[in-house]
DNA sequence: CAGCATCCGCTCGGATACTG
DNA sequence: CAGTATCCGAGCGGATGCTG
C-alpha cells in the first residue's frame, strides 16, 4: 500500500496532530488520565505548574481530537470528569514511555549537559 | 527505592527535559536520525517546514542533552553529520511510535474532530 | 556546505477577575 | 466546582542577509 500520510511533509494533516501531542501539557495530561477518570480541579492540582486556562484549552483540544472524553454529572455543584477514550488509550503506552524516559535517564542527561558545558568553557 | 524524579512536579529537572522532547521538531529529528547519520542540509530538506535557524537550535540542544552526536569531517567544504548517541537510541522506539500513531490514526482523529464540530454547530 | 546574527510578528501561556 | 474572559509580557520561530 502507499502512504497516505507523512509527518515529514509539512502539508500533511498529521503535522497538526503531532503538534498537539508533542506538547508538555498534553503528554502529562494523557499520562495522568491513564489511571482512570479525573476531575477538573484534581488535574489542576496534580499537574504542578499547569494553569487553569491552559488546562482548559488543552482538554478541549484533546477532546476534539477524540482522545479524551468529558462527562458531566448533574450534582450540586456540577462535577465533571475527564477520561481517555479508546482512541486515547492507544497512546498511553507511548506517553508513559516518554515520561518514564525522562525520569530514568535524567542523570545521564545531566552528565551530558555538564560535559557539553565544560567542553565549551575549557 | 524512592522516586528521585517526578515529571508532575514543576520543580523537577525532568520537566526541562520533557519540554525539550515534547517538541515537534525534536521528535521529527530524532525519528529521522534513527536511520543513520544525516548531514545538516539533508535534514533541512527532509523535514519540511523546519527552518535553518530552528534546526540549528534544536540540534544543539539535543547534542547538549546527550541525544545527538555531531561529527565534523575535514572535507572541502567541511561536511557535518548528525547521529544518535546510544542514549538517544533508547528513545527512538518511543519517538517512532508517536509518528506512526499520528499517521495511522489520522482518519479517526479527523472523524472525531468533525463530530465535535458538528455537535457544536447543531 | 554548514552555519551565525538580526529583526520582528505572532502565539503561547501566566495572572487576574468574574460566572453558573 | 468548573469553568469563561481579558490583559499582557516573554519567547518561539520564520525571513533575510552574511560568513568561513
Amino acid at each position: 500500500m502507499d502512504r497516505p500520510y507523512d509527518v515529514f511533509d509539512d502539508r500533511c494533516p498529521t503535522r497538526l496532530v503531532l503538534d498537539r501531542l508533542a506538547d508538555k501539557w498534553s503528554l502529562l495530561l494523557l499520562d495522568r488520565l491513564d489511571a482512570g477518570p479525573v476531575r477538573f480541579n484534581q488535574l489542576r492540582r496534580d499537574i504542578r505548574g499547569l494553569s487553569q486556562k491552559v488546562l482548559s484549552q488543552t482538554l478541549k483540544r484533546l477532546e476534539r481530537d477524540g482522545l479524551v472524553e468529558r462527562t458531566v454529572r448533574p450534582t450540586v455543584p456540577v462535577s465533571v470528569d475527564y477520561a481517555l477514550t479508546p482512541l486515547g488509550r492507544t497512546l498511553t503506552d507511548t506517553v508513559a514511555a516518554f515520561a518514564h524516559w525522562a525520569e530514568r535517564n535524567m542523570d545521564a542527561v545531566i552528565a551530558a549537559q555538564t560535559a557539553y558545558d565544560t567542553a565549551l568553557a575549557g
